[in-house]
DNA sequence: CACTTGACCTGTCCGC
DNA sequence: TGCGGACAGGTCAAGT
């Protein structure tokens, strides 16, 4: 799925989007996929205004005027994306897993607004769409669980280190992708980010030196942000909110290079399975 | 408790 | 061309 750079992206065209707009109809194929009772998608869902785009981790959360809201995890391969009808849409688009023409296969969700239809797409049916009331969003389990913001001001070098280092016998990847520990980083960044502090993804947390974790943190930022500045990344099935892919890959420096060249040495970068995952890694700046 | 593995799904790619 | 298996950006529940 989109990670946290894609999903902020996704939030900023959405807020620039439907704020205002009207729900007259939603279409939904697949249960999972808008979890909402009927009757209450008919009180609270139905003739609602949109009122802001909201991001919290990787989730979404899209404030209606009946004081509910859309939570929207896109989890591996969903999709939202807003077309406004007097557009034209497709031909020449830059456009990831997208025909162009929507609804396609892939379509789970269709709201359908006083102006435009906002898609939920998802090839694979993992995400999820939940109607909430507003004041009890955050008391979803995920929510409760669910570790700081790393783009956060008062989210500290001290805080970081603490909530890793819980995680002493576990490899310092597995610890990353925890949501409970951080929010917000999945399997790109944290290959990128381990690269950048020139630590092996399989290193046992308690083995790490505390000067590596603390580049570990600025890392993790600075790829944030250079990701968010370039809209995400596309490797199949990301795209923005307006169906536009994000270009973070081509600035990426070891996920998905496996066979190039490391940008630091004369060396291979390899693929290799840490926390049942493929991760990348330079075996030569990346040593347990 | 800390930590790992399989399940949820569809689609694609690779080897036989 | 077909078939089986592995794999894909994420989380959960259930296992050790």
């Amino acid at each position: 799925m989109p990670e946290l750079p894609e999903v902020e992206t996704i939030r900023v065209g959405l807020s620039l989007l439907l704020p205002g707009k009207e729900i007259l109809s939603v279409v939904s194929d697949w249960p999972k996929s808008l979890q909402a009772p009927e009757s209450e998608k008919e009180t609270f869902l139905l003739n609602s205004k949109i009122i802001n785009v909201r991001r919290r981790a990787k989730v979404l959360i899209i404030d209606l005027s009946t004081d509910y809201s859309l939570v929207i995890h896109l989890k591996m391969t969903g999709q939202l994306v807003y077309i406004n009808s007097l557009e034209r849409f497709g031909a020449g688009h830059p456009t990831a897993s997208l025909s162009g023409q929507l609804p396609d296969k892939s379509t789970r969700v269709i709201f359908k607004l006083n102006q435009g239809n906002l898609f939920f797409n998802d090839q694979r049916k993992f995400g999820w769409i939940k109607l909430i009331p507003t004041s009890e969003v955050f008391n979803l389990k995920f929510f409760q669980k669910v570790g700081p913001e790393p783009l956060s001001k008062n989210f500290t070098n001290d805080i970081f280190l603490e909530r890793v280092k819980k995680r002493a016998n576990s490899t310092i990847k597995a610890t990353l992708l925890d949501q409970t520990v951080l929010a917000g980083v999945g399997n790109i960044y944290a290959d990128e980010a381990l690269w950048g502090a020139k630590i092996h993804p399989a290193s046992r947390v308690k083995d790490i030196q505390e000067a590596k974790l603390k580049t570990l943190l600025e890392e993790i930022k600075y790829v944030f942000n250079l990701s968010i500045e370039k809209g995400g990344s596309t490797d199949k099935n990301y795209v923005d909110a307006k169906g536009k892919r994000g270009s973070y890959l081509e600035f990426a420096r070891v996920f998905r290079k496996e066979g190039q060249f490391c940008p630091r040495h004369h060396e291979i970068i390899q693929k290799i399975r840490v926390a049942g995952r493929g991760t990348h890694i330079c075996p030569k700046c990346q040593q347990m």
